[in-house]
RNA sequence: GGUCCGGUAGCUCAGCUGGAUAGAGCAACAGCCUUCUAAGCUGUGGGUCUCGGGUUCGAAUCCCGACCGGAUCACCA
């Protein structure tokens, strides 16, 4: 039983006995004490005020009271006590914060649940978690890079709170997007590689959507300039032409095109991969729209036949969500040929054929709610039990200080060019531990360089609520000091290096009659925060609780460590004691920043 | 215009299921390495928590209304 259930427990008993009410669990309000009074847990009594029909600070004294005198079977808790006001700030025996620290030192599974909310089914319960999803014309870039980090912390955190995970992908591989680079690379590209250019495949396509757009947008300039109005210029320009003509080839399998459309996808999924690879997520099943648009498109004409859907004179079809408050929603083309929406119907159908999934979390940007309303009000209708159920994670965007990124303008900041800057700071600034690295190989500095790089960029993204839009200044580099990833890492590398150095035999016997030192103590109930947080961070899908927890740890060691002296403590069970404390630490922070996806490296 | 999200220190962000004097980091300034890694520690300065009402023992936090910023409402994805 945690600390908190323990005093939740007590603290019932006693105003049972005192002023008999019967206190739910969500009336004990606890809390850590504040810094400037004395105690570890503070309990506040204001909600008892009117029932007990006392002041205070009297409730409060009694309950202290009450509390000394009557403790639970298994031993003294609380020591001492002292009431501010409404505030009663309860003290917490030494021996009490020693056992909970050997207990965690003991506990494989620390900060991990065997199920989900308390509630274990039969089979454990599997959550299938969407995220990356890129469209194959173009390179990663910061924005996916949130959108990775967050879907594959969210997946370790899910794990970590007991559900089965299964990652996965969908990757947007056809539609009029793709035929766009393609038909520039047609034109334009001069039979280019990636082996003849020696461009990653990912930038090489990139390079020729951005050309489709410069080409498309002069043609525009040009019939505007010829007495078009600019609708009718966009509409009837040669290229967007040409384009959607490549569309209606590939759907219709044209083997030119499709050969094509193979060989250039071939680029980008080798750039992807590598990409991906060196940021460290992955995913378990892979699926591709080009596999599951035709699905969605035998699921529209179904609903064209159950009257769920109509069609318009024109030949399109559309979903009139005017009931549900929305508007009409197009399904399918005039000319027969499927959109986002049609793609996403079919990807749902194939994933509930393939798994089964309790739940359905798609991380995807905050652009597209109404996107992902529509999608669950579209599934519901079609007959799927899991339409309503789906989950959209919406993250915010992540912002340029000029404003959004746009792809087709340039105005990107790459993921590729971003992991390659932050591993060489990293670089660059280990060149003055000299005394801490020395000895080192080569290749051992750039694995450190590696995991401290990208440390810093995973934490900087990771440690903001994900629901809100974030800034990324270009100009100015992400930190390596402060509240960041390298900060907790170097706290893990510290303790280490202690560990290394430590007597590995040191005796535990009767640390518990060990007077504690204040740092120790804050120290000991920090680690016991750690799996309320961890299902927090679960509940919320928030990757930041974590952030801000390991930073809490981190900051909280180096001052122990700052004040308090380990290997030359000489009492032998007091040495002991904080080498266990130390290790327990690290253990906890190792574990906290694997939900993370932040390796830490053993010394830097 | 409808819907949704946000507004906290110069900057980037915590805190938001209501609790004690609103916190970090960066930037600025001042200290701490012959002793376990100074990517660290300690201190100083910096705030009308956008504004106005309301709810109550108590509001940055909840409710209502303004103002400002963003997203979205495509035969784009």
């Amino acid at each position: 039983m945690s600390l908190e259930q323990q005093i939740t427990t007590l603290a019932k008993a006693a105003v049972k006995d005192l002023y008999n009410i019967d206190a739910s669990d969500a009336q004990i309000q606890l809390q850590k004490t504040r810094p400037e009074f004395e105690g570890n847990i503070t309990m506040v009594v204001f909600p008892f005020v009117k029932m007990a029909r006392k002041a205070p600070a009297q409730i409060a004294t009694e309950i202290g009271e009450w509390m000394l005198n009557n403790q639970m079977a298994n031993g003294q808790i609380v020591n001492k006590f002292n009431a501010v006001q409404g505030f009663l700030n309860l003290t917490i025996s030494d021996a009490f914060w020693v056992e909970q620290l050997q207990d965690i030192d003991a506990d494989d599974f620390y900060g991990r649940f065997k199920c989900p909310n308390g509630k274990c089914e039969t089979d454990q319960m599997l959550m299938m978690v969407e995220y990356s999803s890129p469209n194959t014309n173009k390179p990663l870039h910061l924005g996916h890079v949130r959108n990775n980090l967050l879907g594959y912390s969210i997946a370790k955190i899910q794990e970590a709170n007991g559900w089965k995970v299964i990652k996965t992908n969908i990757v947007n591989d056809r539609g009029i997007h793709i035929c766009k680079s393609m038909l520039a690379w047609l034109k334009y590209g001069n039979g280019e590689t990636p082996e003849s250019s020696g461009k990653k495949g990912d930038h090489l396509i990139g390079d020729y959507y951005v050309r489709f757009d410069k080409e498309y947008k002069a043609q525009i300039a040009e019939m505007m300039a010829a007495g078009k109005d600019e609708e009718t210029a966009k509409r009837e320009a040669p290229l967007m032409l040409e384009a959607q003509e490549m569309l209606r080839k590939w759907e219709a399998g044209d083997p030119e095109v499709r050969a094509l459309w193979q060989k250039m996808n071939g680029w980008v999924y080798a750039g992807f991969d590598e990409t991906y690879k060196r940021m460290g997520v992955s995913f378990d099943k892979i699926y591709y729209e080009s596999n599951t648009y035709l699905e969605g498109k035998s699921e529209v004409e179904k609903g064209l036949a159950s009257g769920q859907f109509y069609r318009r004179e024109d030949g399109s079809v559309w979903a009139d969500l005017t009931k549900d408050g929305l508007d009409e929603k197009l399904l399918l083309r005039s000319d027969g040929t499927s959109v986002y929406m049609t793609q996403d119907i079919g990807t749902a159908k194939l994933r509930f054929r393939d798994y089964p999934i309790d739940k359905m979390v798609y991380v995807v940007g905050n652009e597209q709610e109404y996107h992902f309303k529509v999608l669950s009000i579209l599934l519901d209708r079609l007959g799927f039990p899991f339409g309503k159920e789906l989950v959209h994670f919406s993250y915010g965007m992540v912002e340029l200080p000029n404003g959004k990124m746009k792809s087709r303008e340039g105005t990107v900041v790459d993921a590729d060019d971003l992991m390659d800057k932050m591993i060489a700071d990293a670089k660059e600034i280990s060149k003055d531990k000299v005394n801490t690295l020395q000895g080192i190989t080569e290749q051992e500095a750039d694995e450190i360089a590696r995991k401290v790089g990208l440390g810093a960029l995973k934490y900087f993204i990771l440690k903001v609520d994900p629901r809100k839009n974030m800034l990324f200044n270009p100009a100015e580099s992400i930190d390596f000091n402060g509240n960041t990833g390298p900060f907790i890492q170097y706290t893990y590398a510290r303790i280490q290096s202690v560990l290394r150095k430590a007597d590995k035999n040191l005796a535990l016997n009767g640390v518990e009659q060990l007077p504690l030192d204040p740092k120790e103590r804050a120290l000991i109930q920090r680690l016991l925060e750690y799996p309320a947080t961890v299902r927090a961070a679960g509940d919320d899908f928030s990757p930041a609780l974590i952030c801000n927890y390991a930073y809490a740890l981190a900051c909280d060691f180096n001052s122990f460590y700052h004040d308090l002296s380990i290997l030359n403590e000489p009492d032998a069970r007091k040495k002991a004691l904080r080498l266990l404390l130390a290790k327990t630490v690290a253990k906890v922070l190792n574990r906290a920043m694997e939900l993370l996806g932040i390796e830490m490296p053993e010394r830097m």
